[in-house]
DNA sequence: GCTTTAATGTACACATTGTAGGCATTCAAA
DNA sequence: TTTGAATGCCTACAATGTGTACATTAAAGC
């Protein structure tokens, strides 16, 4: 059999959120993304450790912003999936699309 | 905001697989099920123990099969998917489902 | 200048989930 | 009566999820 080197559930929420963000992509925005977009509360010690994580298996990139912001606070630290991450995440959602096949109707479409 | 009592990633699986196979539920037939579908191993101790805590949850509801089975082993344990459970699924398919839309062709759609 | 406030990130601790391996039980078949 | 197959359960440990507290920086207020 494959690949299997599942992600997690709020693994996949911060990959996504980053590539919904795009360039400008940075903790306060990924959670707000999630927190947007799915409903549902996001600390964000959660954001940061789950970043983090992501970056030491290699499913993302950082880099600190300019050394002297001008608005204020520690200079961001931007993200970027590399491309080991699309692939983590192309395959839960190929995963999950084959157990969800025939079950809408079943559930009740949505 | 609402809910937040997120499912993990197997369990997911797991409780999608018992609405696949239906009324002959048990553990056999939910590992061969995500393994079938998803195409990654999965241990029996995995599906167990995931069966264990969704039942806990109120997820799940179980109960043993004839006390005497014919071909051989002990009783097979049966599970159905509760309310919950399912209202655990829509949830979060519809998180997910809102974090991935636009990103299907900036992917390259599968 | 000194203090406060806002925007960020980092460190750590603990809870929940993921995952595997081994042991127990039961019955048929050899 | 021993062996084998089908099943479930137990237990330990790794990985992920999640929150709280602390640190850093610069602007804004005084």
């Amino acid at each position: 059999m494959g690949d299997h080197t599942p992600i997690g559930e709020f693994e996949q929420l911060v990959l996504l959120a980053i590539l919904q963000i795009g360039d400008t992509a940075y903790g306060v925005p990924v959670r707000r993304e999630i927190e947007h977009r799915t409903g549902r509360p996001v600390s964000r010690g959660a954001v940061y450790t789950t970043l983090d994580r992501l970056e030491s298996k290699g499913l993302l990139e950082s880099w600190l912003g300019e050394p002297t912001p001008e608005r204020s606070g520690k200079a961001k630290r931007f993200y970027r999936v590399e491309h080991a991450g699309i692939d983590a995440l192309k395959e839960s959602r190929s995963a999950l699309r084959s157990m969800w096949t025939g079950l809408e109707t079943v559930l009740g479409e949505l």
